[in-house]
DNA sequence: TAAAATAATTTCATATTGTGAAATCCCATT
DNA sequence: AATGGGATTTCACAATATGAAATTATTTTA
């Protein structure tokens, strides 16, 4: 009856809720009760009720004009889940000294099914470059793995399983430059494990360019990647490859940081 | 038989698995299965089916070493909350002038009841200043209403209701320069209503030094406080009355900017 | 200004869903 | 090998969540 519960029974109503906070998104931050109601395909007086209680407790509100958002309660939880997230503590500093250090905006990404089960990157942590004019993407933004540097770089250091999950879908294409074909994507993975980093040069907005390198687990697991993002005008291919060697040696300080003493992947010749 | 369920009928299950979330806080971000279920009062059983359907939904995590931590789902909207709530969006770019500005770190409060039904503040935005070692606040943290500029400016902005509910508990003393009477609280007001803004020196914490207004709507209730927080070695009396100022002026900005067009407080006379 | 249309909320009979005690499993210790 | 403490699973039961229908509020149209 359930479309995708992959928990235990005995839980519709909470699985359901989360159906309905997981509908508030960039591109749709306010909601009515009907539409929110179809879209998430309860029925209205459901979705009625269980809006009322996350309102009760200010995870959701509504707004001057009548609409559902997100509330602060949903602010206050999620500044803790961040600061309980040890990747993300600890990589914290190291993204704000390549922010400083290159002036162009750094990310912190892992690899997360979205809704619909297909694989994304989700953005959870971001400094800002110290230009205005820098790229800006978003804590809690999710992109597409095939178009984006540190998607690619997650890709080439994971377990072959992972193309073939993220190859399950339509490459879509954003560019002209975007790799739309899984020979395309296979052929990119070996010369980014080779060189330890990945780049992205327009492939997910033309004019866009982005070095990223895995961070990697004492057994070879991927746990993130970090990125830095900048614009063509500043960033050609030269500072790209500079970028590259520069996210590369981070990840591995991170992960050093984290407890893992493997040798990191780019150490190996093969 | 629930505790304090303000919501309606038909969402028990709802309210106890937002009660589960609730107590991951930075004092505890990490729980055992039973050290939950007996924090949250909940039967074993019940506590691990609900994590379960979290876990499934990412809000929560497994950490390595086998305790619950939120996960990167909660960071993902804890984003989203963020960039939807219009009143942190306008505040955001002021509050980083502010802090560029002053060289010290800048925080956006509202007023909220923390799970006990206490009226706490809530930091929904900062931005840390120049100094590495600044105060260090954080987004999602609750900070006792009688012992903060910020709590103090919207006591003293808003109506005596606020101001009654908040002398129903005790004032706790944090320092030895703590408000802990009602009648020492009161007469701080008048003062923080005819100077446009609130300091507090050295009452949450030794040598922190704070100074807040608070953001009004054009009914004149009282949305949000911003603050300018720093250490006695930087700031003194001087410089906290001219961040008074500044902090004051910043408000009239951003009730301007959320479209406010009434007048600030601050201009009458009375 | 009335009428119509649309959206939000409340009610309530029903059985599906959530409940939690008890049993079992899984690891650490010893 | 035995003990103990936690984490899971099972399952009989009824309390809880459900959603159609009725009602109320709000907006639009005539």
């Amino acid at each position: 009856m359930a479309q995708t519960n992959g928990s235990y029974a005995g839980t519709q109503s909470i699985i359901r809720t989360i159906r309905l906070l997981k509908a508030f998104d960039d591109r749709q931050p306010e909601w009515s009760l009907s539409d929110l109601a179809e879209e998430t395909g309860l029925p209205k007086t459901t979705a009625f009720r269980l809006l009322t209680a996350l309102e009760s407790e200010g995870l959701v509100r509504k707004s001057a004009e009548g609409g559902y958002r997100l509330g602060s309660e949903m602010i206050a939880l999620g500044g803790r889940a961040m600061r309980a997230n040890e990747l993300r503590t600890v990589a914290h500093d190291p993204l704000r000294a390549l922010a400083r250090q290159t002036g162009e905006t750094t990310t912190l990404e892992i690899l997360r099914p979205d809704g619909g089960g297909r694989l994304t990157t989700l953005v959870i942590d971001e400094t800002l470059g110290r230009y205005r004019v820098g790229i800006t993407q978003y804590i809690g933004s999710r992109l597409p793995v095939h178009a984006t540097s540190t998607g690619k770089a997650m890709l080439a250091f994971g377990p072959e399983q992972v193309v073939k999950e993220v190859l399950k879908y339509r490459l879509t294409p954003f560019t002209g430059k975007t790799l739309t074909t899984a020979a395309d994507l296979r052929e990119a993975l070996p010369s980014i494990r080779r060189r330890g980093f990945a780049t992205a040069e327009g492939e997910l907005e033309a004019g866009v360019m982005a070095a990223a390198a895995p961070i990697i687990d004492h057994l070879g697991g991927v746990l993130a990647a970090i990125s830095i993002v900048g614009p063509s005008i500043r960033v050609d291919r030269a500072a790209l490859d500079e970028f590259g060697r520069l996210v590369a040696a981070t990840t591995r300080d991170i992960a050093h940081a984290l407890g893992y003493r493997g040798h990191h992947p780019t150490d190996d010749a093969s």
